[in-house]
RNA sequence: GCCGAGGUGGUGGAACUGGCAGACACAAGGGACUUAAAAUCCCUUGGCUCUUUUGAGCCGUGCGGGUUCAAGUCCCGCCCUCGGCACCA
């Protein structure tokens, strides 16, 4: 039978919420400590088990750190801005303001069934008008630092969606969101110069402790690059055309130019004779989605214009070309080409028959590009030379030689871009913005904010044609909002809204101080809270999320609200969770079995390309042989086992709220940190939930006798022995290092250890097992705190003292060596410890050993290794 | 293609700084309890070979080399999986 867990978890909630267990006071003699989960989008379909998670493990840190004695933040709230919880509103057809309210309480009640230590008095909501007052208050400061600024852009519109998105809301030209197309079109936005603080926000990343990887996708995004601006003078016009290159060592191979198509210059380059074929390649190449210009990336086309450059350094005269292969996007939109040492270059130079000059020796450029290092050739005028140079020292001496010429300069360029801040949606924050007929851009004082959504019964976007003007939602929005007379003249609000990473760029922040209504937050509070000491949250916000949090972090440093450079200190991702493993038997028309290894990418055959049908198997089906599994009756035939992504249309997703009603809250939380590391990708399993539910039913019964429903009869007062303090001592020590180490999945472990010994005693010492629930209380609170309160106590554990192990139980007095011999193990010896410490005596009892004696006879010993307290290896032969 | 992470039993995973590979759990098999089942408790469980038994030997951490008394762990080369980026000049 099992513990009575549906009663006491919700006893225990209740008595958490009642008596305000978890409320965060500003402490400031109290060391703290911020523990951080990245709020959640409260979309339609509630709490799926990758929340909890994470959410777990900070919940263990949090309750841990609370025991050791630290001023504890550990808050959650609502990002419930933004498409998704507007797409469902649409779908549902119920106004967002509604369907957000209740998707939020579903997923508040949901995350107080799992027993989360979080401060509900904290939470904050992006969508409430009291925070987005202040996030409308930042966009100000934006302004009014010159970081935000309206723009005439090539954006990326998406149709389907009826709005714009910023690059990172697009993958391979489709909207990260619904996987509609997205096309390029011009159109005036906000944009916040996030480029100006391009260079701190990749030095800075020295200073968190992040995962690696994390960071290298910062920087990646950043995209850093240090070469020259160089400019070509157009041959018979008085224009020059400006280049970036991080290569000017291969200055003198440049054999060619080439425009993106919507470089400024192509139409006065392009001659008469060429005009038509440009005009037509320039409107291809604008018809194209970005989809369809990665797609056709193999095949690299363009267009000669007619017009020459000038290559200043030898005077030469070289065609301008326009190609689609260069992005108007990144440098300056043009590009000198120097086929023998740039693969698309080379690409494209072969197509078209260009020249290919050689100017790095070291590769063969009649095969291929040659990228590699080597020694400047064939790279001399009058007046200089690099040939015989390094690569780095000809870039030095070229790039000297520009500036003094006047012909370009040393510059570093970078891949981020201004970040794009509007969205033509309805279910955003308004910009406190106002625009006079005139065009003038008028503030809203920071005194009449926040500027509200309107309420409108039709909120959906409209999806418009390619060359209509995009409406807004709010361009439908009452007269009386849009329009705004001030000392008689007339202005209408901004029309569109901001993205839904402007409310989760700073929400940490909002959590010092959630109610405070004078200030985004206090200067004192700020100071005592920051920075947040742990964040968890998925990777997926590598990039997008904490790139703009850290741009918002560092702009409110400089403005004085904040008093750290970087807002996050230490980052964790967690794992994704797949669903449980599947065994997947393909089967043709015919319903003949087929081999995993004939089955292609699309689930066609390989080799007829039929298309074939998917069988599920169970576990005892199949059977593994060598590296696959095949199928038992037939082992011919390999399956396909593998886990998937949870996805409605798969059917394999796992609610957890099925969890938590079986098995309880405790199992759920010990089960997602019991699957495996948490950085890891795990696959779900209802046998692993069965076996940690398993573990607390044993756990339940060490304490309490289940006929009765009393103390259990082996409960004792005396004094525990020393088995059972090692065994204790030794709990202590694994789970606080697992826990500092965020290794729940091995503290569980030693937990069941413990357990499994315990219930070998003659007798179950009280003390040693109160310690034992106070350590098992960060990751199973609500059976802890019953058990602790059975065993006489009155009041939570949540602030007991962490307890803390003692060296002298852990000390062995009599210790196991192995023997080996010729690396092998051979034979084992038990020694008192102090024996087993001292090399000599060590040496002198394994070579006694009448085992280690038979072995080694007739062989001479050439060496022996000791290891105190661990081993002696015999090298003999 | 580039960057990053990883590859250990039937499965999830463990192994500190190079020192007994497989902790803990799942699954499987056997046994106890039970009229029976569930639950619970106990035992076995990496592979192969030898042995009547006790037991013994060999192999084994993706593959191939190397360093070392000793390698899952360090070095070199390769293969595969996952995640990210992708004409970035």
């Amino acid at each position: 039978m099992a513990y009575p867990f549906r009663k006491i978890e919700q006893k225990w909630q209740k008595y958490w919420e009642k008596n305000k267990t978890f409320k965060t006071e500003d402490n400031f003699e109290q060391p703290k400590y911020y523990v951080l989960d990245m709020f959640p989008y409260p979309s339609g379909s509630g709490l799926h088990v990758g929340h909890p998670e994470g959410y777990t493990a900070t919940d263990i840190v949090a309750r841990y750190k609370r025991m050791k004695g630290f001023n504890v933040l550990h808050p959650m709230g609502w990002d419930a801005f933004g498409l998704p919880a507007e797409q469902y509103a649409i779908e549902t057809g119920t106004h967002p303001r509604i369907t957000t309210e209740r998707n939020i309480d579903r997923f508040r009640k949901q995350l107080k069934s799992i027993g989360f230590s979080y401060d509900w008095d904290r939470e904050v909501n992006t969508t409430d008008p009291k925070y987005y007052k202040w996030t409308q208050w930042i966009f100000i400061q934006l302004y009014k630092k010159g970081l935000a600024y309206l723009a005439e852009v090539p954006v990326n519109w998406c149709p389907a969606l009826g709005t714009v998105l910023a690059d990172e809301e697009v993958i391979n030209g489709r909207s990260e969101r619904g996987n509609h197309p997205v096309y390029r079109r011009p159109l005036k936005q906000w944009m916040l110069k996030i480029t100006e603080y391009a260079d701190r926000l990749l030095e800075d990343l020295e200073l968190v402790d992040w995962p690696e990887s994390t960071k290298e996708m910062q920087r990646n995004w950043i995209g850093r690059s240090e070469g020259a601006e160089v400019d070509f003078p157009v041959y018979g016009i008085d224009e020059k055309i400006r280049v970036f290159t991080t290569r000017p060592d291969t200055l003198f191979g440049a054999t060619y130019m080439v425009l993106a198509p919507e470089h400024p210059l192509v139409d006065m380059i392009t001659t008469a004779e060429y005009r038509q074929q440009v005009k037509d390649y320039q409107l291809k190449a604008s018809q194209k989605s970005d989809l369809e210009r990665t797609e056709l990336q193999k095949d690299k086309t363009g267009v000669f214009t007619g017009g020459y450059a000038i290559n200043p350094v030898n005077n030469e005269k070289i065609p301008i070309w326009v190609a689609d292969y260069v992005l108007i996007s990144y440098g300056t939109g043009a590009i000198m080409a120097v086929p023998a040492h740039d693969e698309r270059d080379y690409e494209f130079a072969q197509k078209y028959n260009l020249p290919i000059r050689e100017v790095i020796s070291g590769g063969d450029i009649s095969k291929e590009a040659y990228t590699g290092e080597g020694i400047v050739v064939n790279s001399a005028n009058e007046e200089f030379s690099i040939n015989g140079l390094q690569a780095s020292k000809a870039k030095e001496k070229i790039t000297e030689w520009l500036e003094k010429k006047g012909f370009g300069k040393r510059k570093v360029n970078y891949k981020l871009r201004d970040w794009l801040f509007s969205r033509q949606r309805y279910w955003g924050e308004p910009f406190p913005v106002l625009i006079g007929e005139d065009g003038e851009i008028r503030l809203v004082p920071e005194n009449e904010l926040p500027v509200d959504l309107p309420p409108m019964e039709d909120f959906k976007p409209r999806p418009s044609n390619e060359d209509e003007e995009p409406q807004p939602p709010l361009s439908r929005a009452p007269e009386e909002w849009k329009y705004v007379t001030i000392n008689g003249k007339r202005y209408r609000r901004e029309l569109n809204t901001m993205p839904q990473w402007a409310g989760s760029c700073w929400y940490y922040l909002r959590f010092i101080d959630p109610h405070n209504d004078q200030k985004l937050v206090d200067p004192e509070k700020e100071k005592y809270w920051m920075p947040v000491d742990l964040y968890v949250g998925g990777t997926e916000h590598a990039v997008l999320h904490l790139l703009y949090a850290r741009f918002w972090h560092k702009v409110l440093y400089d403005i004085g609200v904040v008093s750290t450079k970087e807002p996050f200190q230490k980052l964790v991702h967690q794992g994704m969770i797949l669903g449980e493993t599947e065994y997947t038997l393909y089967l043709d028309e015919q319903k003949n079995p087929v081999s995993a290894e004939l089955v292609g990418k699309d689930g066609k055959h390989v080799k007829s390309g039929q298309p074939l049908n998917r069988k599920k198997l169970t576990e005892d089906e199949v059977t593994k042989q060598g590296e696959v599994f095949v199928l038992k009756e037939n082992p011919q035939i390999v399956v396909e086992a593998r886990a998937y992504k949870m996805s409605k249309s798969r059917g394999n997703v796992i609610n957890p709220d099925e969890i938590v009603e079986q098995f309880g809250a405790d199992s759920l939380r010990l089960y997602e940190m019991f699957m495996g590391p948490l950085k890891d990708t795990k696959s779900w399993s209802m046998k692993g939930v069965e076996g940690v539910h398993r573990f607390l039913n044993r756990v339940w019964r060490l304490v309490v006798d289940e006929e009765s429903d009393q103390l259990h009869q082996l409960l004792t007062d005396d004094e525990p022995n020393e088995e059972q303090l090692r065994a204790l001592h030794e709990t202590i020590k694994k789970v606080t290092d697992d826990i500092e180490e965020m290794a729940f999945n091995t503290a569980i472990a030693q937990m069941m250890t413990f357990v499994n010994a315990a219930y070998k005693w003659e007798n179950r010492p009280k003390k040693v097992l109160e310690t034992f629930l106070l350590l098992l209380s960060p990751f199973a609170p609500h059976i802890a705190e019953e058990l602790w309160q059975r065993l006489g106590h009155d009041k939570t554990l949540a602030y007991e003292p962490w307890p803390e192990y003692d060296e002298k139980y852990l000390v062995q007095d009599r210790v196991e060596v192995v023997i080996q011999i010729n690396g092998k193990v051979r034979s084992k010896m038990v020694l008192p410890a102090n024996e087993a410490a001292d090399r000599n005596v060590l040496q002198e009892k394994a070579l006694q050993l009448e085992d280690v004696q038979k072995r080694i006879e007739g062989k001479t010993i050439r060496k022996v290794i000791c290891v105190p307290g661990k081993l002696v290896n015999i090298v003999a032969n």
